[in-house]
DNA sequence: TTGACATATCGGAAAATCTCGATATAATAA
DNA sequence: TTATTATATCGAGATTTTCCGATATGTCAA
């Protein structure tokens, strides 16, 4: 509980979570269906405009809190929103 | 949004803002009615183990984020959940 | 008024978070 | 195989958070 609080309690990674709701609005990629694929972690960078590394590390603890998954495809690695998990958290939410 | 999270994304706080939700099974106070007029600081200080100055800032931090109310009375300030904007929260975190 | 109690504020040390550039790894293309 | 592209990991400086003790303020009781 408090691992994903933490998750979203920073501006920037709220916001990517908040991108990764509607992709196809959000992001445009040449090589993959941002809505079925997911999004791959350049584009999210550079929309966002921290390093490379940073959004990197962002995901990995968007990950680790369950917010989102992500999957190695080639040389890609897509992100998708983990929608049960966001309806599980703000289900335990409800009494908190 | 974020100053909410922030808020909640600290294990004592959250602990604190949890116990409040039923302060007869959690606390007990020989100069008030605890359910009726709030909790006080020092109830919360002793169950949490923190340092009195501590306590007084992370109940100041739970009062910005509108999560709490507090009310000077006598010598004591008392302390209670704001149930309204706490279910506002919830509300707004549903399309996060 | 003075002393005791409850709480708030201040200043700071230690730990965690934020963020970067450099470098490593992995996959693809030439 | 080598170069290129995408991502991950490492190490570190800057900033923020955590938490304390000391001190200030406010209230009440004697």
């Amino acid at each position: 509980m408090i691992i994903v609080l933490k998750a979203l309690s920073n501006e920037k990674r709220l916001k990517i979570l908040q991108w990764l709701k509607e992709p196809k609005k959000n992001f445009a990629s040449s090589h993959c269906d941002v809505a079925k694929d997911g999004v791959c972690v350049g584009l999210i960078e550079e929309k966002i405009g921290l390093s490379q590394s940073t959004v990197s590390q962002y995901l990995m603890l968007l990950q680790q809190a369950g917010l989102i998954t992500t999957e190695r495809r080639g040389q890609w690695t897509y992100c998708k929103r983990n929608e049960k998990a966001i309806k599980e958290l703000v289900k335990n939410l409800e009494n908190i």
